[in-house]
DNA sequence: CGCCGGATTGAAGGTACTCAATCCGTGTGG
DNA sequence: CCACACGGATTGAGTACCTTCAATCCGGCG
């Protein structure tokens, strides 16, 4: 049975691959060597974790439902937050370097992964061009995301920090449909903290003032943004 | 004439690209196709820009001699720089996600740099699958660098951040046959504290600190480690 | 209902920043 | 060849911002 136009969607939204395979373009044929990469999903409980510091490197992740945060640790227990990961998310790429997960990814609500195995995926890049460009998209994009966040620690006040982090998450919401305006974080408050480099304290100071101000209206982790252009004010000017 | 054991070191050194050719293990098959990347070879003043934001991507630079610091800004004209680069290093990887570079690089010394042109590079991965492994391997260690900086940057105190930097710039001289005690820093305090989050007297203050209980021999640019272990060990407590 | 973890709020303290003066090294011009 | 000028680096004093410590609040769940 030919692939129709419809199994060819269904086939890219079983795994929600929208980081990896929807801005693509592939032709049928390319679509069902998709299977070949065997992807294999799997279901993770909030607290599980996708992978550890020193793992294996077997595969990346693409996120299918849920949420995870990466993060990495210090020796001496001290811990980064690097990022919040959520459907059609690409995870893992940290570990393509020394073939062992750097750091690690746990799931902040129950979630579903595809595993792509990587030699695989490999194998499969060289022969699509289109899929090899993408993927090396995907990596790239990892990195000016990081940097970005590194302008965020180096040279952003407390507030700038957390409407930053309020803003980037109503652009990815939006980026799937979802309401801008109104979600819910599925991280705490010592989560958030640890990814902007500041206290918990401070992350609940500085919703509690952008509350005050009329910016936004929180409700523990339910989040409505009341003045989109205010909040994206606050990045620029450090009142 | 084929090309002799001797040629192929040579072929390499030319361009000097510690990064992308010497882990790879290549036939002299797959050396000879690497002047298929038509490699053009570029020198720049200090002070010259390699590339900056907008720029369109076209290829990637792998240094061959000199130093460069890459840095990202914000409307306000806020400054982050992003990384240091010596030879051997690849920069530019920023532009792959959207053929146009995020950030900018520019040299901090007289400086060689040759260019990949990408979609060559691409080509020729497809091709030479330890070649493409290798690209891979690079990008990835940028993530895990950059998430490093993270770190530093969203949970160590100053003197701790400066004590990382030096240490990263011992390791990376130790691992050019370089002194990884003795170094000029091709960089300003300035320059430093963008990148550790910190201002230029907090750089100058932690230099002075360490030199006054002897861990290092500081005059302006000229770095001497006296204790690398004293300085390792203020990375892991805060005193 | 009562517990528990997470979130909020307050007050006090510390670290890094700001502002400012001085120093030093390099390069330039008299 | 020396004097001067200039940018970068050092040092000091006062301040601001974020953290720390602690008390209280809130919401979900047993």
């Amino acid at each position: 049975m030919p692939p129709s136009s419809s199994a060819r969607l269904s086939n890219c939204s079983t795994c929600n691959l929208a980081e990896l395979c929807l801005p693509v373009g592939l032709t049928d044929e390319e679509m069902q060597r998709l299977d070949e990469l065997n992807m294999q999903k799997r279901s993770y409980a909030r607290g599980d974790y996708l992978y550890r510091g020193g793992d294996k490197f077997r595969a990346v992740f693409a996120i299918n439902r849920g949420a995870f945060k990466t993060r990495v640790l210090h020796e001496d227990g001290r811990e980064q937050v690097t990022g919040f990961q959520m459907a059609g998310e690409i995870i893992g790429l940290d570990a393509i370097s020394t073939d062992m997960h750097d750091g690690e990814a746990l799931a902040l609500e129950d979630s579903v992964v595809c595993e792509l195995p990587f030699h695989r995926l490999e194998a499969l890049s060289r022969d699509i061009p289109s899929l090899q460009r993408h993927f090396h998209r995907i990596m790239s994009r990892e990195i000016v995301r990081d940097q970005g966040i590194m302008l965020l620690l180096g040279s952003m006040r407390s507030e700038e920090r957390v409407a930053a982090f309020l803003l980037t998450l109503s652009q990815r919401y939006a980026a799937r449909g979802l309401s801008p305006t109104q979600f819910q974080l599925s991280m705490s408050r010592q989560d958030i903290g640890s990814y902007l480099g500041l206290k918990l304290e401070t992350v609940s100071r500085a919703f509690s003032n952008f509350q005050e101000k009329g910016i936004i209206a929180v409700r523990t982790r339910s989040i409505e943004i009341l003045d989109l252009a205010l909040l994206q004010a606050g990045i620029n000017s450090s009142c």
